[in-house]
DNA sequence: CCGTACTTTCACGTAAACGGCAAGGTTGCG
DNA sequence: CGCAACCTTGCCGTTTACGTGAAAGTACGG
């Protein structure tokens, strides 16, 4: 074990615009979109100035896709959360850029602060749907109390 | 117990749309498009046509703005959640309408799946998010050990 | 090297979900 | 009954999140 690691998937392969907005289920529109609004930058350009997706660019762009279709997150929420993120791009450039710990483990700290904030942003969400869920629940009960007592009277 | 007690809410008060809105956290015009979609109702009009809210309208516009803020749904997804609601609405007239206990009690058990439907989208929703919170753990954990073992290595 | 398929940027078009204004009617306190 | 405050129905404007070309460049199998 020499290294600790850090970039385990080593950009795989890359692929164009359209190939990995079909991977993920998007439209070349949208992730060009996206990259506009600054939710994420393509890993690299070809030669004649194509964007390139590798691995973690498709892992960024379906947890856009979650926030948006799942957690029902607008683009500037999502950007909100991204920016964050972003910064965790350039942690990952600095990561490697020294190596004194104390500065390494300063950027991994950071990126654990950011992952906590996206888990308690996605558990408030959670918490207020539950809310809807008990609230619903609790009319269910009081319509199947109803269907009781229609039942008792019945007999 | 001469009744069942249906609507134990009797109306309460009937107020006009900017209070009615405001009570809810909507504006006057979001509460009228809604209508225009089909959303609700009002439960009465005035004598000059003015749109009059009660207790289960407010109910209703905060379930409404629920599942628009906090699940996300989009207003036509909630039409189609309503869309069962509103045959709620003529079922809770028809419960009156009829003294037959067969007729009534299937009004009821009509209303508890109808009820059922609304949480296990909410439900599904929660699933999709808990799977969010989850992979963002996952990696939480990832950036955890490498912490650690950057700390064993400074050691 | 040629054609076809894919890509680029630029720009205009659109559906959803309202905001805001106009022109006129309604409420209700004084 | 007078008038300020609220309401009505249009109707056009705006933001978000893309769709849809247009014009031009790039990639690449035959």
């Amino acid at each position: 074990m020499t290294d600790t690691q850090e970039e385990q998937a080593p950009a795989g392969r890359l692929m164009r615009i359209q190939e990995a907005a079909a991977e993920v289920g998007l439209t070349p529109r949208s992730v060009r979109y996206y990259e506009e609004l600054g939710l994420l930058r393509p890993a690299a350009r070809s030669e004649g100035d194509y964007r390139l997706y590798d691995d973690t660019d498709l892992e960024r762009l379906r947890f856009i896709k979650g926030l948006r279709d799942d957690a029902g997150f607008s683009l500037a929420e999502i950007a909100q959360l991204m920016e964050d993120d972003a910064a965790r791009e350039r942690g990952h450039a600095a990561f490697h850029a020294t190596t004194d710990p104390s500065e390494r483990s300063r950027i991994l700290r950071d990126r654990l602060v950011r992952y906590d904030h996206q888990i308690a942003m996605l558990q408030t969400k959670i918490g207020r749907l539950q809310a809807m869920v008990d609230e619903t629940e609790a009319k269910r009960a009081g319509t199947a109390v109803k269907i009781d007592q229609l039942a008792s009277s019945e007999r």
